[in-house]
DNA sequence: GCAGTATTTAGCTTTTATGCTAATTAATTG
DNA sequence: CAATTAATTAGCATAAAAGCTAAATACTGC
């Protein structure tokens, strides 16, 4: 069974717009943007006032919505941010109105 | 105390965002989109498989963000996109990144 | 004002999300 | 290789969201 463009899409809204449905992760884009939207974990959560692991899960949200990558930096994993994802997948929606 | 621009900004975006994290509510705006803007509960809740109350409840977070009006007309509630503040909330914050 | 239609409100249950601490993994350095 | 640093995973508690049925409200038409 394969899946269609529509429903490819579909699936896209729901990661995206859930992702994006709490203040911190919207945040973290925000962060990452003001950056040059790349940072270690560490630089992110020190700009938080919530735990290690519970940004970490925020992180994997955002990252499982595509709007941030990770690289394994030594011991360090580096977020970047997927502004063209961003844009597309939410533009795209938003457009779908005009 | 008055609440700066940017603070407002920020609550319209904690609502609006929380509003589009739910497909059903999604759907709303879209079906109310392509029935030219305008339809009451009833035709809208035809259209889903959840209860009334449940459709009820997902217009009433919709209307909170300002999605949606309501007008209404007899015993019927005509609700109304308000694609405008859609547009304009998500746009903006999606400009943010640009 | 009684019967019927349109819709919301109340109240409850189940599911999902969020947050924390403690434990673990993995890389680095002395 | 022991200690330290960077970060995740496990596991649990609480809060918030979503769903339902039953009851209530409000308007319409006879």
């Amino acid at each position: 069974m394969t899946i269609s463009r529509a429903e490819k899409d579909l699936e896209d809204f729901e990661v995206v717009f859930a992702a994006l449905s709490h203040e911190a992760r919207r945040k973290v884009l925000v962060v990452l943007l003001g950056r040059g939207g790349q940072m270690t974990a560490g630089q992110i959560v020190e700009r938080f006032n919530c735990s290690w692991p519970t940004m970490t899960r925020h992180l994997g949200i955002l990252e499982k919505a595509g709007l941030i990558s990770v690289e394994k930096v030594g011991r360090e994993r580096h977020y970047i941010l997927n502004n063209e994802r961003l844009q597309r997948v939410v533009g795209d929606w938003l457009n779908f109105f005009k």
